[in-house]
RNA sequence: GGGCAGGUACCCAAGUGGCCAAAGGGAGCGGUCUGUAAAAUCGCUGGCUCAGCCUUCGGAGGUUCGAAUCCUUCCCUGCCCA
């Protein structure tokens, strides 16, 4: 195992907590708690958890399991913690309002996605998988009592998005309330050395760290990173926003969505997602600064580099290739959808059936915008035929095309 | 349980009898431009057999020539009181 120093230089780059003085604490008991594991020549217990609220990952997700991978490779035990049971409540962390609740039934369905996309990360082998309604769903509600009874409702009012709520006269449901419990009693349950989390997840963290003491137990240490925003720039990237990137996404579209990011937000995405060095972040963003470097330039690198750690490097370039054909020259990608066009059809139905309009009225509003093209020649008439006797590409937009055979 | 204020399109939010398929913003989509699917800018955004018709303003019922708007009732939220 690495020495001490090393692993703390290593494990606390990138932690952030938007108070200094937590930082420092968390730092100097990481410390001891690596000495004292070296000691007794054991593993830390280092955990994440994941609510299945859709069954894809996000490159959002990746983030805190970036930082379990790396106490992996120092030889630590990473537990992933699927939030089967908290999923039902929904985090109230990060939002103004309520999560709608899900079923067990969505949930379970939603949880079988998620531990293959997450050893695109994580080491399989070394990686515990755990299900936390195997311990909270048998809770009864004397137990649920006994956990409620070391946190005060002022407490809970502190937190922003409660509070923000609150003043508001939005409802705040008393269940919003058992999430940070159900997340501490996890840390109990997993006898955690180590939480890992985003930014807005201090609180739940937090609450672990509490209880694991109130319960007899050494408080874990609570390793918070920054929230990674999401392809519009601004907001965090969310399923439930529309602003996200799939880890399993296939290479152009994962390539096209970084691309598509504001320029502004390029330095969050090198800094948390992408394998380059911090020095040579700072490289390439004095370079930006001093115009040697184009930032668009600098948005492909980080693109080919983030599609090569999910997919590899051969598929980045071939990425790459795509965007500049379809997007920089405007040219026709080498592959696209076909649909078999039998007989001459109106282009307004044929925009429906084939998907690239989801109802006439707005197939022919993208006509009459002048947003569909037949072998890139502009459709100007709604009432136009298409005749299949020989290949057409039918075009919508800049960027979605089907083949008609 | 009582009093008051609310429930409007994907989200926020205006509208309180006809000019309402419903202002404005966000988001999304399309055009132009560009260095990108960035920014900027212009436009579109319920559906259909499309100069017309049908469905939509918490649910149901009613008044009226006509209702998101008025009445009844039910459901839901917030505040105050108990």
């Amino acid at each position: 195992m690495k020495p001490i120093d090393e692993q703390i230089a290593i494990l606390m780059r990138g932690v952030e907590f938007g108070d200094e003085q937590i930082k420092q604490v968390m730092e100097r008991e990481l410390r001891e708690r690596l000495q004292e594991a070296q000691h007794e020549e054991r593993p830390l217990r280092v955990y994440c958890g994941f609510d299945p609220t859709t069954s894809q990952l996000t490159l959002g997700h990746t983030v805190p399991m970036r930082k379990l991978r790396q106490f992996q490779e120092l030889g630590h035990q990473a537990i992933f913690l699927i939030g089967s049971f908290t999923a039902l409540i929904g985090d109230p962390s990060d939002r103004n309002s309520p999560r709608p609740q899900q079923t067990i039934e969505e949930v379970a369905k939603k949880s079988k996605g998620y531990a293959n996309q997450t050893f695109k990360i994580l080491d399989a082998d070394k990686t515990e998988v755990r299900y936390n309604a195997d311990w909270l769903a048998p809770l009864t509600f004397a137990d649920l009592i006994r956990l409620a009874s070391h946190f005060t409702v002022q407490q809970f009012l502190a937190r922003e998005s409660f509070a923000k709520r609150h003043a508001k006269g939005d409802p705040i449901w008393l269940h919003e309330f058992f999430y940070a419990l159900m997340q501490a009693y996890d840390a109990v349950m997993l006898e955690t050395d180590v939480q890992i989390g985003g930014t807005e997840q201090l609180f739940n963290l937090m609450a672990g760290r509490k209880l694991q003491e109130a319960l007899g137990q050494r408080p874990q240490i609570c390793l918070t990173l920054p929230i990674l925003v999401g392809t519009d720039g601004y907001q965090r990237m969310g399923q439930s926003l529309g602003n996200y990137i799939g880890v399993d996404e296939p290479p152009e579209e994962m390539y096209g969505k970084v691309m598509s990011i504001p320029d502004h937000a390029m330095r969050n995405y090198f800094d948390l997602l992408s394998s380059f060095e911090p020095a040579q972040i700072a490289d390439i963003e004095q370079r930006i600064a001093t115009e040697s470097l184009h930032p668009m330039d600098a948005k492909m690198m980080l693109a080919r580099d983030i599609v090569t750690i999910y997919h590899d490097a051969e598929a980045a370039a071939r990425a790459e290739a795509h965007f500049q054909r379809v997007f920089q020259k405007r040219e026709l990608p080498r592959e696209m959808p076909a649909h078999k066009l039998a007989a001459p059809q109106n282009i307004v139905d044929l925009l429906v059936e084939v998907g690239l309009a989801p109802s006439k009225s707005q197939a022919r509003r993208l006509i009459v915008q002048g947003g569909v093209r037949l072998d890139g020649n502009k459709v100007e008439s709604i009432e136009e035929t298409v005749t299949p006797d020989r290949e057409t590409i039918l075009q919508v937009g800049k960027r979605r095309f089907v083949r008609l055979v």
